[in-house]
DNA sequence: CCGTCCAAATTGGTCTGACCATCGTGGCTA
DNA sequence: TAGCCACGATGGTCAGACCAATTTGGACGG
């Protein structure tokens, strides 16, 4: 399915950010890692073509040589959160962090600029969640519904390309996750409610002040499937 | 000096940015562009793993489409402010709001968690904005202190990661705008001391007090240079 | 006249092999 | 021993060919 050169592009950055080669070590040539995958060169420069991309390892005559982790491309956490069976907890909490203080910002630019219309859409969104939604499946999806609308509403393309960035390099690991997570629906609804009044009053410390309770039951809810999920591969026998 | 692949890649995203190719269009085979460019294929064929990398275009067999902005990379948006003579005011403001409320971001999550060695790195610098700082270059450097001590301290790397890949995008245009911008000082003082002492007792509220005034006031500065700029090139000849 | 299906042309994907400019390295010389 | 230089290795680029998937156009049947 996937051509050669992910393959190879993958087992290169698994090695690198598993620190199997050290910052500002050389790796091997490009000739040397062909007959290694068995590939053509051209598939290994496609690999090395993606390293430079994620600005892990930086390629140039000579050789090419492994960059540290700050040099590198908003990319790389999703290949950081696919190291081990299961991601790394303090990663995804910080990327948590990071999106909820983008949706706060959406928010705020929301509150200040949008169209009546785009608030009365949040909304009915918020008006939903204050009212109780007992299904976790439908809650998930109105978490979604809220958050896309915010994004559209606060019209700003490049928060609009950061948060999604980071949203879809966390969204497979959510997959898995959501099966261990237990939201808490009567929490929500209090913080959705307050929402709701801070946009239909115009009031920014309030929507501030929902926002931050919904992102730290964000961090909360995920923190405990964390722990579940933990727990439920610890009892599983060790697979493959 | 560039490879001729990025030459091919830079006209394309050009072409492409500007609208010159519709949205879910087709464009020209590699085989042609080629010829049109002068260039073997495999060159075409890297400029179009650039163009794929970005996300403004998807490449499969049977032709290359082009993709909605919204499915873009956060990378794009340094080729979109290269786009016209001066950089988008529109697109640069929210580029500027989005890294404003990213630094607040780390600010809030350094007052939790930082150890009060970092928290002394940075009322430190914002002491000595807070003394009065006359030279113009002395205070951007400054600024960029701070910045920089507050993103080391949040200690969160995807936070980081997006924050740099923001600035560096937009720090090429920063330096020809810089030479119009004029920073109101006297300001920066007040509010470099709000945060000083917001450090100082761990106080959240006159934390993000801070930050707004900070925002705003980057934010205000660059609209201002925008017009001076905007001022200064329409009295210039039209060159080259 | 329209829809369906099939075959040929087109397109991207991959591979092979070669040549060049640059960089690293080791040996040679002063 | 220190500096210099030539050789080897490495990445960068190119040319040409073949393959698999897609697209496209026309032939065919309704």
């Amino acid at each position: 399915m996937a051509g050669k050169h992910d393959q190879i592009a993958a087992s290169l950055i698994k090695d690198i950010l598993s620190g199997h080669y050290r910052v500002d070590e050389r790796l091997p040539s490009e000739r040397d890692l062909a007959v290694r995958f068995d590939a053509n060169r051209g598939a290994v420069r496609e690999a090395m073509k993606k390293l430079e991309q994620l600005s892990i390892a930086e390629v140039k005559p000579g050789g090419a040589r492994v960059l540290d982790r700050s040099e590198a491309s908003v990319d790389v956490i999703s290949h950081m959160l696919e190291q081990g069976d299961l991601p790394d907890m303090r990663l995804v909490d910080q990327v948590l962090v990071v999106v909820n203080g983008l949706m706060s910002v959406a928010a705020e630019q929301t509150l200040e600029l949008a169209p009546d219309k785009d608030i009365e859409a949040i909304r009915k969104i918020a008006n939903n969640m204050a009212a109780g939604i007992e299904d976790e499946k439908v809650h998930t999806l109105a978490r979604f519904e809220l958050m896309q609308a915010i994004m559209l509403a606060a019209n700003n393309l490049p928060l609009q390309l950061v948060a999604r960035s980071l949203f879809e390099q966390f969204a497979p690991h959510l997959g898995v996750m959501s099966q261990y997570a237990i939201t808490d629906h009567e929490a929500w609804a209090i913080f959705a409610r307050q929402l709701d009044r801070a946009l239909e009053k115009r009031d920014l410390p309030a929507l501030r002040a929902s926002f931050a309770g919904i992102s730290n039951l964000n961090r909360e809810t995920m923190m405990r499937a964390f722990e579940a999920a933990r727990n439920g591969l610890g009892l599983e026998a060790t697979s493959s």
